[in-house]
DNA sequence: GTGTACATGCTAAAAATTTAGCATGGCACG
DNA sequence: CGTGCCATGCTAAATTTTTAGCATGTACAC
């Protein structure tokens, strides 16, 4: 799910080649079918290959995926979560840095 | 994983129960014996309960836990997944807005 | 001591996943 | 047109997971 999340959708091929430790093109074929039986993804024919694509738009699960994170990982602190991702040399673009204190600050006056 | 992680601990009786859909207990227990045969749990015995611990600590996996989600929903941007959570309604305390603030701070001026 | 409660170890059967491989059909190329 | 290439549909077997249930052993209460 996570890479046709990250891709926005995915051949069977590509979800194989993108699995770390990869299963068989056969049992990746097999899987995608079943997510799609159980209606986590659907699929477009495109030449004549499937493509598929998460049923519920990224944008709609973002908010619960990363609260999960947060709070598996935090203790639901996001700013120890930011921290977390600063001090590990994520080196954040200044532009980041600067929406970021943005959105601080936007917050803080409510 | 994410029930241990969260918890620090968990016997296979606290798994199931935080497990949304549960299987049998007889399937936890099963499960957890296989997590740790393959290396990332480890139990202790306490009474003659085992409890069942990450084999590697959870400090050292945050930051590539956060950053996948990062990654695979936010396309790699910080900011987008901190707006996120504030759109969210996910009401920040003024205490967390604060360390963020520093934090962002701090950045900057590196 | 005796009985109850409960957790682990183990076994075996049911169910699901993983895999290989073949048939079919479209598409591109000479 | 004919051929090779490749993706899907399908089948069947191997493997793994899921499940129930029983035996054993410890702890606790009476």
């Amino acid at each position: 799910m996570d890479i046709v999340y990250a891709k926005g959708e995915s051949s069977a091929f590509d979800v194989q080649t993108a699995l770390p430790d990869p299963p068989s093109y056969s049992t990746v074929r097999t899987l995608l079918a079943i997510l799609e039986r159980k209606g986590v993804l659907k699929h477009t024919e495109r030449g004549q290959r499937y493509f598929y694509q998460p049923a519920v738009a990224r944008e709609k699960v973002r908010p619960s995926a990363l609260k999960r994170v947060v709070d598996t990982f935090f203790d639901g602190s996001l700013a120890s979560a930011v921290a977390a991702l600063v001090d590990d040399g994520a080196k954040l673009s200044a532009e980041e840095l600067e929406r970021l204190e943005t959105i601080i600050r936007k917050a803080k006056t409510k």
